[in-house]
DNA sequence: AAAAAAAGCAACCGCCGGATG
DNA sequence: ACATCCGGCGGTTGCTTTTTT
Protein backbone atom coordinates (compact mmCIF):
# COMPACT_ATOMS: atom_id res chain seq x y z
CA UNK A 1 0.00 0.00 0.00
CA UNK A 2 1.27 2.96 -0.91
CA UNK A 3 0.68 4.75 2.28
CA UNK A 4 2.93 7.05 4.28
CA UNK A 5 5.99 5.91 2.18
CA UNK A 6 9.11 7.38 3.08
CA UNK A 7 8.78 7.61 7.02
CA UNK A 8 6.92 11.11 6.85
CA UNK A 9 3.80 9.09 8.57
CA UNK A 10 1.90 10.85 11.39
CA UNK A 11 2.30 7.59 13.55
CA UNK A 12 1.12 7.66 16.65
CA UNK A 13 2.91 6.29 19.60
CA UNK A 14 2.62 4.08 21.82
CA UNK A 15 4.14 2.46 25.17
CA UNK A 16 5.53 -0.96 25.01
CA UNK A 17 2.96 -3.24 23.60
CA UNK A 18 0.38 -1.16 25.20
CA UNK A 19 1.12 -2.32 28.48
CA UNK A 20 2.49 -0.12 30.73
CA UNK A 21 3.46 -1.85 33.69
CA UNK A 22 5.64 -4.11 31.88
CA UNK A 23 9.24 -3.66 32.24
CA UNK A 24 9.26 -1.32 35.14
CA UNK A 25 7.36 1.84 32.44
CA UNK A 26 8.32 2.80 29.38
CA UNK A 27 11.41 2.22 27.37
CA UNK A 28 13.68 0.61 29.31
CA UNK A 29 16.17 2.98 29.21
CA UNK A 30 14.72 4.63 26.05
CA UNK A 31 12.92 7.00 27.60
CA UNK A 32 10.55 7.62 24.21
CA UNK A 33 7.58 6.19 23.41
CA UNK A 34 7.31 3.89 21.15
CA UNK A 35 5.55 4.77 17.56
CA UNK A 36 2.76 3.53 16.09
CA UNK A 37 0.99 3.05 12.64
CA UNK A 38 2.12 1.99 9.47
CA UNK A 39 6.36 1.26 8.57
CA UNK A 40 8.34 3.58 6.73
CA UNK A 41 10.63 2.22 4.22
CA UNK A 42 13.71 3.58 6.42
CA UNK A 43 12.35 1.56 9.02
CA UNK A 44 11.69 -1.61 6.91
CA UNK A 45 15.45 -1.73 5.97
CA UNK A 46 17.00 -1.15 9.50
CA UNK A 47 14.63 -3.84 10.52
CA UNK A 48 16.16 -5.92 7.98
CA UNK A 49 19.64 -4.76 8.14
CA UNK A 50 19.22 -6.35 12.25
CA UNK A 51 17.35 -8.98 11.43
CA UNK A 52 20.13 -9.95 9.37
CA UNK A 53 23.02 -9.04 11.55
CA UNK A 54 21.47 -10.81 14.95
CA UNK A 55 18.63 -12.90 13.31
CA UNK A 56 15.05 -13.20 14.15
CA UNK A 57 13.77 -13.61 17.87
CA UNK A 58 14.50 -11.42 20.98
CA UNK A 59 12.97 -8.50 19.10
CA UNK A 60 12.35 -6.16 22.04
CA UNK A 61 16.63 -6.39 22.32
CA UNK A 62 16.16 -5.95 18.90
CA UNK A 63 14.08 -2.76 19.81
CA UNK A 64 16.47 -1.44 22.16
CA UNK A 65 19.74 -1.82 20.51
CA UNK A 66 18.64 -0.40 17.08
CA UNK A 67 17.28 3.03 16.08
CA UNK A 68 13.79 1.45 15.59
CA UNK A 69 11.27 3.08 17.90
CA UNK A 70 8.45 0.28 17.51
CA UNK A 71 7.75 -2.19 20.21
CA UNK A 72 9.33 -5.61 20.30
CA UNK A 73 6.16 -7.21 19.06
CA UNK A 74 5.68 -4.51 16.25
CA UNK A 75 8.90 -5.79 15.07
CA UNK A 76 8.25 -9.40 14.58
CA UNK A 77 4.83 -8.53 13.11
CA UNK A 78 6.27 -6.47 10.37
CA UNK A 79 8.98 -8.84 9.62
CA UNK A 80 6.78 -11.90 9.74
CA UNK A 81 4.14 -10.50 7.77
CA UNK A 82 6.48 -8.29 5.45
CA UNK A 83 9.66 -8.54 5.22
CA UNK A 84 10.60 -11.93 5.63
CA UNK A 85 12.25 -13.42 2.62
CA UNK A 86 10.16 -16.51 1.86
CA UNK A 87 6.76 -14.48 1.43
CA UNK A 88 4.51 -15.02 -1.49
CA UNK A 89 3.08 -12.30 -1.86
CA UNK A 90 0.06 -11.38 -4.62
CA UNK A 91 -3.12 -12.81 -4.37
CA UNK A 92 -4.16 -15.91 -3.57
CA UNK A 93 -4.32 -18.98 -6.39
CA UNK A 94 -7.29 -20.75 -6.87
CA UNK A 95 -5.24 -23.48 -5.46
CA UNK A 96 -4.66 -21.93 -2.38
CA UNK A 97 -8.33 -20.51 -1.98
CA UNK A 98 -9.58 -24.35 -1.97
CA UNK A 99 -7.27 -25.07 0.16
CA UNK A 100 -7.91 -22.07 2.73
CA UNK A 101 -11.68 -23.51 2.36
CA UNK A 102 -10.62 -27.08 3.29
CA UNK A 103 -8.42 -25.99 6.25
CA UNK A 104 -10.79 -23.62 7.43
CA UNK A 105 -13.46 -26.50 7.51
CA UNK A 106 -11.26 -28.67 9.26
CA UNK A 107 -9.58 -26.03 11.84
CA UNK A 108 -11.66 -23.12 11.75
CA UNK A 109 -9.99 -19.36 12.76
CA UNK A 110 -7.01 -20.93 13.26
CA UNK A 111 -5.14 -18.85 11.45
CA UNK A 112 -1.62 -20.14 11.98
CA UNK A 113 -2.33 -22.88 11.41
CA UNK A 114 -3.90 -22.65 8.54
CA UNK A 115 -0.84 -20.73 7.46
CA UNK A 116 1.50 -23.92 8.15
CA UNK A 117 0.01 -25.29 5.36
CA UNK A 118 0.51 -22.92 3.31
CA UNK A 119 3.75 -21.97 1.94
CA UNK A 120 4.66 -18.22 2.27
CA UNK A 121 1.51 -16.91 3.43
CA UNK A 122 0.58 -15.57 6.62
CA UNK A 123 -1.76 -15.83 9.29
CA UNK A 124 -2.55 -12.47 8.47
CA UNK A 125 -3.49 -12.87 4.75
CA UNK A 126 -5.37 -15.65 5.44
CA UNK A 127 -7.65 -14.29 8.10
CA UNK A 128 -7.98 -10.98 6.01
CA UNK A 129 -8.83 -13.29 3.07
CA UNK A 130 -11.33 -15.03 5.09
CA UNK A 131 -12.76 -12.55 6.74
CA UNK A 132 -13.26 -10.76 3.42
CA UNK A 133 -14.88 -13.67 2.17
CA UNK A 134 -16.92 -14.09 4.96
CA UNK A 135 -18.46 -10.60 4.41
CA UNK A 136 -19.04 -11.06 0.93
CA UNK A 137 -20.86 -14.37 1.06
CA UNK A 138 -23.10 -13.59 4.10
CA UNK A 139 -24.47 -10.59 2.27
CA UNK A 140 -24.84 -12.90 -0.72
CA UNK A 141 -26.45 -15.37 1.28
CA UNK A 142 -24.16 -18.11 0.40
CA UNK A 143 -23.04 -20.66 2.57
CA UNK A 144 -19.52 -20.52 3.57
CA UNK A 145 -18.11 -23.79 2.25
CA UNK A 146 -18.90 -24.98 -0.99
CA UNK A 147 -21.36 -28.25 -1.36
CA UNK A 148 -18.05 -30.10 -1.51
CA UNK A 149 -16.43 -29.21 1.59
CA UNK A 150 -17.46 -30.90 4.58
CA UNK A 151 -16.80 -28.62 8.06
CA UNK A 152 -15.44 -30.51 10.39
CA UNK A 153 -14.61 -28.45 13.31
CA UNK A 154 -17.48 -27.70 15.86
CA UNK A 155 -17.21 -23.71 15.67
CA UNK A 156 -14.85 -21.20 14.87
CA UNK A 157 -13.14 -21.56 18.19
CA UNK A 158 -13.24 -24.91 19.10
CA UNK A 159 -10.02 -27.61 19.08
CA UNK A 160 -10.99 -29.66 15.56
CA UNK A 161 -12.42 -33.05 14.90
CA UNK A 162 -10.11 -35.38 16.26
CA UNK A 163 -10.32 -39.24 14.40
CA UNK A 164 -7.90 -41.94 16.35
CA UNK A 165 -6.96 -44.23 13.38
CA UNK A 166 -5.06 -47.38 13.79
CA UNK A 167 -2.80 -48.58 12.13
CA UNK A 168 -3.38 -51.90 10.16
CA UNK A 169 -4.52 -53.70 7.62
CA UNK A 170 -8.07 -53.78 6.19
CA UNK A 171 -8.10 -56.03 3.28
CA UNK A 172 -6.75 -54.94 0.01
CA UNK A 173 -8.36 -52.00 -1.66
CA UNK A 174 -7.55 -49.25 -3.81
CA UNK A 175 -8.84 -46.32 -2.88
CA UNK A 176 -8.40 -42.55 -4.29
CA UNK A 177 -9.04 -39.95 -2.20
CA UNK A 178 -9.98 -36.73 -4.37
CA UNK A 179 -7.62 -34.08 -2.99
CA UNK A 180 -11.03 -31.91 -2.53
CA UNK A 181 -11.46 -33.98 0.84
CA UNK A 182 -9.96 -32.79 3.73
CA UNK A 183 -8.87 -36.39 4.70
CA UNK A 184 -6.60 -38.57 4.10
CA UNK A 185 -5.91 -42.21 5.07
CA UNK A 186 -2.79 -43.71 5.80
CA UNK A 187 -2.34 -46.98 3.69
CA UNK A 188 -0.07 -49.72 4.50
CA UNK A 189 1.96 -51.04 1.75
CA UNK A 190 2.66 -55.12 2.20
CA UNK A 191 4.82 -56.35 -0.63
CA UNK A 192 6.79 -54.22 -2.92
CA UNK A 193 6.37 -51.33 -1.77
CA UNK A 194 8.55 -51.85 1.28
CA UNK A 195 10.05 -48.70 2.16
CA UNK A 196 13.83 -49.37 3.33
CA UNK A 197 14.97 -46.11 3.96
CA UNK A 198 16.70 -45.22 1.42
CA UNK A 199 20.11 -43.25 1.07
CA UNK A 200 21.28 -42.82 -2.47
CA UNK A 201 17.65 -41.85 -3.83
CA UNK A 202 16.85 -39.83 -1.22
CA UNK A 203 15.64 -36.36 -3.28
CA UNK A 204 17.74 -33.19 -1.87
CA UNK A 205 16.54 -31.68 1.34
CA UNK A 206 13.70 -29.33 -0.17
CA UNK A 207 11.47 -27.37 2.62
CA UNK A 208 8.28 -28.55 2.89
CA UNK A 209 7.09 -25.69 3.99
CA UNK A 210 8.10 -24.27 0.30
CA UNK A 211 7.58 -27.07 -1.79
CA UNK A 212 3.84 -27.16 -3.08
CA UNK A 213 3.06 -30.98 -3.00
CA UNK A 214 1.05 -30.33 -0.08
CA UNK A 215 -1.79 -31.71 -1.46
CA UNK A 216 -0.97 -35.04 -3.28
CA UNK A 217 -3.77 -36.90 -4.74
CA UNK A 218 -3.90 -39.80 -2.34
CA UNK A 219 -3.93 -43.19 -3.87
CA UNK A 220 -4.53 -45.90 -0.82
CA UNK A 221 -3.24 -49.30 -1.29
CA UNK A 222 -5.47 -50.37 1.54
CA UNK A 223 -7.63 -48.34 3.62
CA UNK A 224 -7.67 -48.06 7.16
CA UNK A 225 -10.21 -48.82 9.58
CA UNK A 226 -11.13 -45.40 11.37
CA UNK A 227 -12.32 -45.45 15.30
CA UNK A 228 -15.20 -43.23 15.17
CA UNK A 229 -15.72 -42.03 19.04
CA UNK A 230 -18.91 -41.15 18.28
CA UNK A 231 -19.76 -44.69 17.59
CA UNK A 232 -17.29 -46.52 18.99
CA UNK A 233 -16.62 -48.64 16.24
CA UNK A 234 -13.99 -48.50 13.13
CA UNK A 235 -14.66 -47.28 9.75
CA UNK A 236 -13.11 -47.02 6.63
CA UNK A 237 -14.74 -44.08 5.47
CA UNK A 238 -14.04 -40.54 5.70
CA UNK A 239 -11.00 -40.81 7.74
CA UNK A 240 -9.56 -37.52 8.91
CA UNK A 241 -6.16 -36.61 10.28
CA UNK A 242 -5.31 -33.74 12.32
CA UNK A 243 -2.19 -31.50 12.90
CA UNK A 244 -2.10 -31.54 16.75
CA UNK A 245 0.88 -29.34 16.93
CA UNK A 246 0.87 -25.83 14.67
CA UNK A 247 4.34 -25.06 13.34
CA UNK A 248 3.58 -22.01 11.51
CA UNK A 249 6.13 -21.01 9.13
CA UNK A 250 7.15 -18.21 10.36
CA UNK A 251 6.89 -19.04 14.00
CA UNK A 252 8.08 -21.59 16.62
CA UNK A 253 6.21 -24.40 18.24
CA UNK A 254 5.71 -24.64 21.91
CA UNK A 255 8.71 -25.49 23.39
CA UNK A 256 10.74 -24.34 20.30
CA UNK A 257 12.67 -22.16 22.16
CA UNK A 258 14.55 -24.24 24.16
CA UNK A 259 16.52 -25.54 21.22
CA UNK A 260 16.67 -22.59 19.09
CA UNK A 261 19.88 -22.01 19.73
CA UNK A 262 21.34 -25.34 20.79
CA UNK A 263 24.78 -26.63 18.70
CA UNK A 264 25.26 -28.64 21.61
CA UNK A 265 25.57 -32.64 20.62
CA UNK A 266 24.06 -34.13 23.96
CA UNK A 267 25.09 -37.66 24.64
CA UNK A 268 22.42 -40.52 23.76
CA UNK A 269 20.71 -42.66 26.17
CA UNK A 270 23.11 -44.25 28.60
CA UNK A 271 26.34 -43.40 26.49
CA UNK A 272 28.01 -45.91 27.93
CA UNK A 273 31.32 -46.68 25.97
CA UNK A 274 29.98 -50.00 24.43
CA UNK A 275 27.14 -47.72 23.13
CA UNK A 276 25.31 -50.74 24.31
CA UNK A 277 21.85 -49.19 25.57
CA UNK A 278 21.75 -46.58 22.59
CA UNK A 279 18.74 -47.24 20.27
CA UNK A 280 20.17 -47.75 17.31
CA UNK A 281 20.20 -46.40 14.00
CA UNK A 282 17.67 -47.45 12.44
CA UNK A 283 18.75 -46.57 8.69
CA UNK A 284 21.88 -47.52 9.26
CA UNK A 285 21.05 -50.88 10.54
CA UNK A 286 18.58 -51.82 7.61
CA UNK A 287 21.52 -50.45 5.21
CA UNK A 288 24.16 -52.46 6.56
CA UNK A 289 21.76 -55.77 6.95
CA UNK A 290 21.17 -54.97 3.33
CA UNK A 291 24.65 -54.63 2.06
CA UNK A 292 26.58 -57.33 4.48
CA UNK A 293 23.74 -60.00 4.49
CA UNK A 294 23.80 -60.06 7.71
CA UNK A 295 22.31 -58.50 10.36
CA UNK A 296 24.59 -56.25 12.69
CA UNK A 297 24.84 -56.16 16.28
CA UNK A 298 22.77 -53.53 17.75
CA UNK A 299 25.34 -52.47 20.27
CA UNK A 300 27.12 -51.30 17.38
CA UNK A 301 24.75 -48.59 16.14
CA UNK A 302 24.17 -45.75 17.66
CA UNK A 303 21.10 -43.51 17.79
CA UNK A 304 21.69 -40.73 14.78
CA UNK A 305 18.44 -38.71 14.59
CA UNK A 306 19.83 -37.18 10.86
CA UNK A 307 19.28 -40.97 9.52
CA UNK A 308 15.71 -39.88 9.16
CA UNK A 309 16.14 -39.65 5.54
CA UNK A 310 15.08 -36.14 4.00
CA UNK A 311 12.31 -37.78 1.56
CA UNK A 312 10.26 -38.63 5.08
CA UNK A 313 10.68 -35.72 6.11
CA UNK A 314 6.59 -34.49 6.80
CA UNK A 315 4.90 -30.89 5.59
CA UNK A 316 5.53 -29.03 8.25
CA UNK A 317 3.00 -28.79 11.04
CA UNK A 318 2.34 -32.62 11.42
CA UNK A 319 2.48 -34.50 14.50
CA UNK A 320 1.24 -37.48 15.82
CA UNK A 321 -0.07 -39.18 18.84
CA UNK A 322 0.63 -42.36 19.83
CA UNK A 323 -0.55 -44.45 22.89
CA UNK A 324 1.67 -47.37 24.18
CA UNK A 325 1.59 -50.55 26.03
CA UNK A 326 0.13 -52.86 23.45
CA UNK A 327 -1.06 -50.90 21.00
CA UNK A 328 -0.95 -48.02 19.41
CA UNK A 329 -2.32 -45.53 17.19
CA UNK A 330 -1.47 -42.49 15.11
CA UNK A 331 -4.05 -39.54 15.48
CA UNK A 332 -2.86 -37.21 12.42
CA UNK A 333 -4.19 -35.53 9.45
CA UNK A 334 -0.59 -35.70 8.22
CA UNK A 335 -0.04 -36.59 5.27
CA UNK A 336 3.11 -38.12 5.94
CA UNK A 337 5.15 -38.73 9.15
CA UNK A 338 7.16 -41.60 10.27
CA UNK A 339 6.77 -44.14 13.50
CA UNK A 340 9.61 -45.75 15.42
CA UNK A 341 9.13 -48.05 17.08
CA UNK A 342 12.09 -48.42 19.52
CA UNK A 343 13.76 -51.94 19.76
CA UNK A 344 12.65 -54.32 22.43
CA UNK A 345 13.49 -54.47 25.28
CA UNK A 346 15.92 -51.09 25.05
CA UNK A 347 18.15 -52.48 27.43
CA UNK A 348 21.50 -53.22 28.18
CA UNK A 349 21.24 -56.97 27.00
CA UNK A 350 21.59 -55.95 23.45
CA UNK A 351 22.70 -59.79 23.17
CA UNK A 352 19.55 -60.75 23.60
CA UNK A 353 17.15 -61.21 20.69
CA UNK A 354 15.74 -57.78 19.81
CA UNK A 355 13.39 -56.66 17.59
CA UNK A 356 12.27 -53.54 16.22
CA UNK A 357 9.90 -52.00 13.76
CA UNK A 358 9.69 -48.62 11.70
CA UNK A 359 6.46 -48.03 10.33
CA UNK A 360 7.17 -45.17 7.21
CA UNK A 361 4.71 -43.22 6.05
CA UNK A 362 5.52 -40.89 3.56
CA UNK A 363 4.59 -37.98 1.46
CA UNK A 364 3.14 -40.24 -0.64
CA UNK A 365 1.10 -41.60 2.19
CA UNK A 366 2.19 -44.84 1.12
CA UNK A 367 3.46 -46.35 4.41
CA UNK A 368 5.32 -49.34 5.63
CA UNK A 369 5.73 -51.53 7.94
CA UNK A 370 9.21 -52.98 8.87
CA UNK A 371 10.14 -54.95 11.06
CA UNK A 372 13.24 -57.03 12.08
CA UNK A 373 15.37 -58.67 14.66
CA UNK A 374 18.93 -58.97 14.85
CA UNK A 375 18.96 -62.10 16.07
CA UNK A 376 22.29 -62.81 15.07
CA UNK A 377 21.72 -66.18 13.01
CA UNK A 378 18.87 -64.41 10.78
CA UNK A 379 18.92 -65.80 7.26
CA UNK A 380 20.28 -63.08 5.53
CA UNK A 381 18.58 -63.80 2.08
CA UNK A 382 15.72 -63.97 3.55
CA UNK A 383 15.66 -60.41 5.31
CA UNK A 384 12.83 -58.83 3.46
CA UNK A 385 10.56 -61.36 3.93
CA UNK A 386 10.76 -61.32 7.20
CA UNK A 387 10.27 -57.97 7.25
CA UNK A 388 7.16 -58.37 5.54
CA UNK A 389 5.97 -60.97 7.45
CA UNK A 390 6.34 -59.18 10.60
CA UNK A 391 4.94 -56.23 9.81
CA UNK A 392 1.94 -58.02 8.02
CA UNK A 393 1.78 -59.18 11.88
CA UNK A 394 2.23 -56.13 13.34
CA UNK A 395 -0.47 -54.72 10.99
CA UNK A 396 -2.79 -57.90 12.07
CA UNK A 397 -2.02 -56.88 15.75
CA UNK A 398 -3.44 -53.64 15.32
CA UNK A 399 -6.25 -54.40 14.31
CA UNK A 400 -7.32 -55.80 17.63
CA UNK A 401 -6.23 -53.01 19.25
CA UNK A 402 -8.55 -50.58 21.17
CA UNK A 403 -8.35 -46.94 20.00
CA UNK A 404 -7.71 -44.63 22.99
CA UNK A 405 -9.78 -41.57 23.21
CA UNK A 406 -7.52 -38.94 23.74
CA UNK A 407 -9.34 -35.83 25.44
CA UNK A 408 -8.87 -32.77 26.38
CA UNK A 409 -5.21 -32.43 26.00
CA UNK A 410 -5.65 -32.92 21.85
CA UNK A 411 -3.38 -29.69 21.28
CA UNK A 412 -0.68 -30.66 23.21
CA UNK A 413 2.26 -32.99 22.04
CA UNK A 414 1.96 -36.34 24.46
CA UNK A 415 4.83 -35.41 27.12
CA UNK A 416 6.40 -38.43 25.93
CA UNK A 417 6.54 -37.67 22.54
CA UNK A 418 7.66 -34.48 23.58
CA UNK A 419 10.40 -35.66 25.40
CA UNK A 420 11.78 -38.09 22.53
CA UNK A 421 11.64 -35.14 20.27
CA UNK A 422 13.86 -33.32 22.94
CA UNK A 423 16.17 -36.26 23.47
CA UNK A 424 16.31 -36.56 19.26
CA UNK A 425 17.16 -33.08 18.81
CA UNK A 426 19.69 -33.23 21.50
CA UNK A 427 21.62 -36.02 20.42
CA UNK A 428 22.22 -33.94 17.04
CA UNK A 429 24.22 -31.51 15.94
CA UNK A 430 22.49 -28.81 13.66
CA UNK A 431 25.89 -29.18 11.77
CA UNK A 432 24.31 -32.51 10.29
CA UNK A 433 21.00 -30.88 9.23
CA UNK A 434 22.85 -27.53 7.90
CA UNK A 435 26.22 -29.03 6.57
CA UNK A 436 25.05 -28.05 3.16
CA UNK A 437 23.36 -25.20 3.44
CA UNK A 438 25.56 -23.29 5.86
CA UNK A 439 28.38 -24.75 6.25
CA UNK A 440 29.82 -24.18 9.67
CA UNK A 441 26.85 -24.16 12.15
CA UNK A 442 28.46 -23.16 14.65
CA UNK A 443 28.23 -20.19 12.85
CA UNK A 444 24.70 -20.07 12.29
CA UNK A 445 23.40 -17.09 13.40
CA UNK A 446 26.00 -15.32 11.55
CA UNK A 447 26.35 -17.19 8.39
CA UNK A 448 22.91 -16.59 7.16
CA UNK A 449 21.14 -19.24 8.70
CA UNK A 450 18.37 -17.75 10.25
CA UNK A 451 16.42 -18.77 13.64
CA UNK A 452 13.56 -18.95 11.15
CA UNK A 453 15.38 -21.58 8.94
CA UNK A 454 16.47 -23.45 11.78
CA UNK A 455 13.24 -23.23 13.17
CA UNK A 456 11.81 -24.50 10.22
CA UNK A 457 13.60 -27.72 9.79
CA UNK A 458 13.63 -28.06 13.66
CA UNK A 459 9.57 -28.37 13.18
CA UNK A 460 9.71 -30.59 10.61
CA UNK A 461 12.38 -32.77 12.31
CA UNK A 462 10.09 -32.83 15.58
CA UNK A 463 7.12 -33.30 13.47
CA UNK A 464 8.36 -36.55 11.55
CA UNK A 465 9.44 -38.28 14.61
CA UNK A 466 7.21 -40.70 16.71
CA UNK A 467 8.42 -43.11 18.83
CA UNK A 468 6.98 -45.48 21.56
CA UNK A 469 8.69 -47.17 23.93
CA UNK A 470 6.92 -50.28 26.13
CA UNK A 471 7.83 -48.87 29.64
CA UNK A 472 7.08 -52.10 30.61
CA UNK A 473 9.82 -53.34 28.99
CA UNK A 474 12.45 -50.41 28.82
CA UNK A 475 14.20 -49.57 31.66
CA UNK A 476 15.08 -46.41 30.35
CA UNK A 477 11.87 -44.97 30.45
CA UNK A 478 11.58 -41.48 29.36
CA UNK A 479 12.37 -39.50 32.61
CA UNK A 480 15.48 -40.80 31.70
CA UNK A 481 16.18 -39.27 28.70
CA UNK A 482 18.47 -36.22 28.50
CA UNK A 483 16.91 -32.61 30.05
CA UNK A 484 16.25 -30.32 27.80
CA UNK A 485 19.67 -28.80 26.61
CA UNK A 486 21.47 -26.04 28.13
CA UNK A 487 20.60 -22.85 25.92
CA UNK A 488 23.60 -21.70 24.06
CA UNK A 489 23.31 -18.01 23.27
C1' DA B 1 -17.92 12.37 -12.11
C1' DA B 2 -19.08 11.84 -7.47
C1' DA B 3 -20.61 9.32 -3.65
C1' DA B 4 -21.22 5.10 -1.41
C1' DA B 5 -20.11 0.53 -0.63
C1' DA B 6 -17.09 -3.12 -0.66
C1' DA B 7 -12.68 -5.03 -0.59
C1' DG B 8 -8.01 -5.18 0.76
C1' DC B 9 -4.65 -4.60 3.88
C1' DA B 10 -1.67 -3.37 7.81
C1' DA B 11 -1.27 -2.91 12.33
C1' DC B 12 -2.71 -2.89 17.09
C1' DC B 13 -4.77 -5.01 21.21
C1' DG B 14 -5.49 -8.30 24.71
C1' DC B 15 -4.86 -12.75 26.17
C1' DC B 16 -2.22 -16.57 26.89
C1' DG B 17 1.53 -19.80 27.75
C1' DG B 18 6.43 -20.86 27.99
C1' DA B 19 10.85 -19.38 29.69
C1' DT B 20 13.53 -17.38 33.08
C1' DG B 21 15.27 -15.46 37.32
C1' DA C 1 6.00 -20.60 43.95
C1' DC C 2 5.91 -16.38 42.10
C1' DA C 3 6.72 -12.39 39.11
C1' DT C 4 8.26 -10.83 34.96
C1' DC C 5 9.61 -11.07 30.24
C1' DC C 6 8.85 -12.52 25.75
C1' DG C 7 6.61 -13.99 21.82
C1' DG C 8 2.55 -16.28 19.47
C1' DC C 9 -2.16 -16.09 18.31
C1' DG C 10 -6.78 -14.57 17.21
C1' DG C 11 -9.84 -10.65 17.15
C1' DT C 12 -10.49 -6.19 15.82
C1' DT C 13 -9.87 -1.60 14.05
C1' DG C 14 -9.01 1.79 10.82
C1' DC C 15 -7.05 3.40 6.71
C1' DT C 16 -6.55 3.07 1.61
C1' DT C 17 -7.94 1.36 -2.70
C1' DT C 18 -11.19 -0.49 -5.81
C1' DT C 19 -15.69 -1.29 -7.44
C1' DT C 20 -20.40 -0.24 -7.82
C1' DT C 21 -24.28 2.79 -8.02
Amino acid sequence: MAQNIDGINGGAVCNIEGRPSESGGLMEGNNKALKKGPWTTVEDQILIDCVRKHGEGNWNSLRRNSRLNRCGKSCRLRWANHLHPNLKKGAFSPEEERLILQLHAKYGNKWARMASQLPGRTDNEIKNYWNTRVKRRQRKGLPQYPHDIKQSHFHSHSQPTTSIIPIGLTQPATTTIPPTVPSICFPFHTSSQTHLPPNSTNPSHQSPALSSSHQPEFTLNHSLPLFDPATSSFSTSEPAFNFHHPTPMLGSPLGYRQYRDNVVFSPPISPTPNRSSSIPDVVSYQQFAASTNCMPDMSSFQFQPQSFNESLVPFPGTSTQIDFGDSFFIKSELPSCKLLQIPEPLSSQVSQTQSWSEIIIDGNINATAVMATNETHCASNGFLEELLQEAEALNNSLLEMKPVQDHENEMSMPEDLFKLSNFILSTEPVSHWYSSDIGDPSNSQSSGVTETSLKFDMQQRMASVVASIDNDRVPHSWDNLPETPVEVS
